[in-house]
DNA sequence: CCCGTAATGTACGAACTAGTTAGTTGTTTC
DNA sequence: GAAACAACTAACTAGTTCGTACATTACGGG
C-alpha cells in the first residue's frame, strides 16, 4: 500500500529490464509456442504429472500468459489435444490413394499410418493419456468432434474398390478394419517400453521397426483377400 | 526419551478409543488392503495423479501404513504393477490349449486375450500408465524381469504344432504374432474412450463387444493360416 | 505375566503448484 | 500524440500433498 511514495523514492532505474532485446508483442508466436512447448509436456508427464511453471520456464514467455491465452491447466491441455489431432487429420489428408491397385492402397495406407505413429510418439502418449481420462477432455472439445476423419474416408474407399474389383471379401466393417490398424500401429509405439523390457526386444532398432511394419501389413491385406 | 516417567503420570485414561472395535493386527490383510485400493488409484488416475491421502482414506487403515510396508509413493506404485503382472500370468498358466486341433488352440487363445483385457481394464490402464513413464520403474522391478511369461510360451507351443501340422505357414516369428494379439486385445480396451467418441460408436454393447472379438480372432487365424 | 518389537494412529510441516493480483509496456486508432 | 486497449512481467497466495515425528497399542516369546 502506499505505492505513490515508494515509487517516487526508488533509487533504481526507470527501466526494469533494459537488458536484452526489448519486448516485442506477437501474440500469435507467443500462443504457438507456449502450445508447443505444452504438447511436449502434456505428451511427456500427462496432465497431472505436467507442470505450467515448468512449461512456462521453457517458453520464452511467462506464466501469466498461459493463463491469458488459455485460461487454465485443463484448457491448455485440451487446445494442445486439439491442434495434435487437427494436425494428424490434415496430414491423413494428404494421402494419395486413388491411382494405385486396392491392394496396394491398402498397403500404403496401412504403412502410412505405422510410420506416422511410429514417428510422432508424442500424439501417440497425448491420446494415450486422454484415454486414461477417459476421453473427458475430447468430449468437451467442439472442434474434434463433428469434423470428419480422412483416415476413415480412405479405408472406406480402398476397400470399397477391392470389392467392387474382388480382390477383397465383402462384408467387412471398414470402422472395424480402421480399428485393427490403428490398434496394430498404435501399439508398437504405446507399449513398446514395457512389451521390449518383458521380452527382451530392442523394437528400436531400424531392422525391427521395418520387420514390425511389414507383418502388420500383410496382417491387414490377409484379412481382407478374397 | 524418559517414557516410563511421563507415562505413570499420565491423566488421560489408558484407552484412547475405547470406541468401535478393538485394534486387531493383522499385516498381511493391510497390506492387501493397500494394494488393492491402490491398484484403482494408480489405474484410475495415474502415478501422478493417484493421491496418497485418497488411499489412505479408502482403506480401512491410515496413511502412515502405507509408509510403513511401501516406503513412498513410487514404492507403492511399483508393487501395484508387480502384483498386477504376477496376477495376469498365474491366470495365462491356466489355459489348457494342448487337447485342442492348433486352429481351435490359436482360436482359444486369442479370444481368451481379448476378453481378459476387457474383463481387466485396470490392468490395462496401470500398462499405459507405465509406458507414459517409459516403463522406468518395471525396469526397476526385479520380480518382473528375469520370470518367464506363459503367454508367449503358449503362442510358440500352439503355432509350432501348427507348422508341424501343415496347418500354419512356417517363418512366422512368435513374439510377432503376440505382439499383434496383444495390440489388438489392448487398443479395445485402452483407446475405447477416443475412438468411441471420434467413431461415434458404442464399443461397449455386448454385440459390439462380441463382434469385435470373432474381427480379431479371424485377423489373426487368417495372418498364420497357409 | 511381562517385556521387546512389530504394527498402528494422529498431527503436523516443508515443499510444491495452480492460479491471481497489481502493475508495466507495446500498439493501434483517430 | 494521446487515449484506449492488448500483450506482457513479476511477485504473491491459498490450498494441496508427500512424507515424518511422535505417541500408542497389540502380541508373541521367555
Amino acid at each position: 500500500m502506499n505505492e505513490t511514495v515508494h515509487s517516487s523514492r526508488r533509487t533504481t532505474p526507470a527501466k526494469k529490464l533494459p537488458a536484452a532485446g526489448a519486448r516485442t508483442n506477437d501474440p500469435a508466436r507467443t500462443m504457438a509456442e507456449i502450445l508447443q512447448v505444452a504438447t511436449t509436456e502434456f505428451a511427456d508427464k500427462g496432465l497431472a504429472g505436467a507442470r505450467i511453471d515448468e512449461i512456462a520456464a521453457t517458453t520464452r514467455t511467462s506464466k501469466r500468459m498461459i493463463y491469458y491465452y488459455f485460461g487454465s491447466k485443463k484448457g491448455l491441455y485440451v487446445a494442445v489435444l486439439e491442434e495434435a489431432y487437427r494436425r494428424i487429420r490434415a496430414i491423413e489428408a494428404e494421402l494419395h490413394l486413388a491411382d494405385l491397385t486396392p491392394e496396394d492402397a491398402l498397403r500404403k495406407l496401412v504403412a502410412f499410418t505405422v510410420d506416422y505413429q511410429w514417428r510422432n510418439p508424442d500424439f501417440v502418449r497425448l491420446v494415450m493419456n486422454e484415454n486414461i481420462h477417459r476421453g473427458e477432455f475430447l468430449a468437451q472439445s467442439k472442434s474434434i468432434q463433428g469434423l470428419n476423419i480422412p483416415a476413415i474416408q480412405e479405408v472406406e474407399r480402398v476397400y470399397q474398390r477391392g470389392v467392387e474389383q474382388g480382390v477383397f471379401r465383402a462384408g467387412l466393417d471398414p470402422i472395424d478394419l480402421h480399428q485393427s490398424i490403428s490398434a496394430l500401429s498404435f501399439f508398437n509405439v504405446s507399449n513398446r517400453h514395457t512389451f521390449a523390457l518383458i521380452f527382451k526386444r530392442d523394437l528400436d532398432h531400424p531392422d525391427a521397426v521395418q520387420a514390425r511394419r511389414d507383418s502388420i501389413v500383410d496382417m491387414v491385406v490377409r484379412f481382407v483377400r478374397r
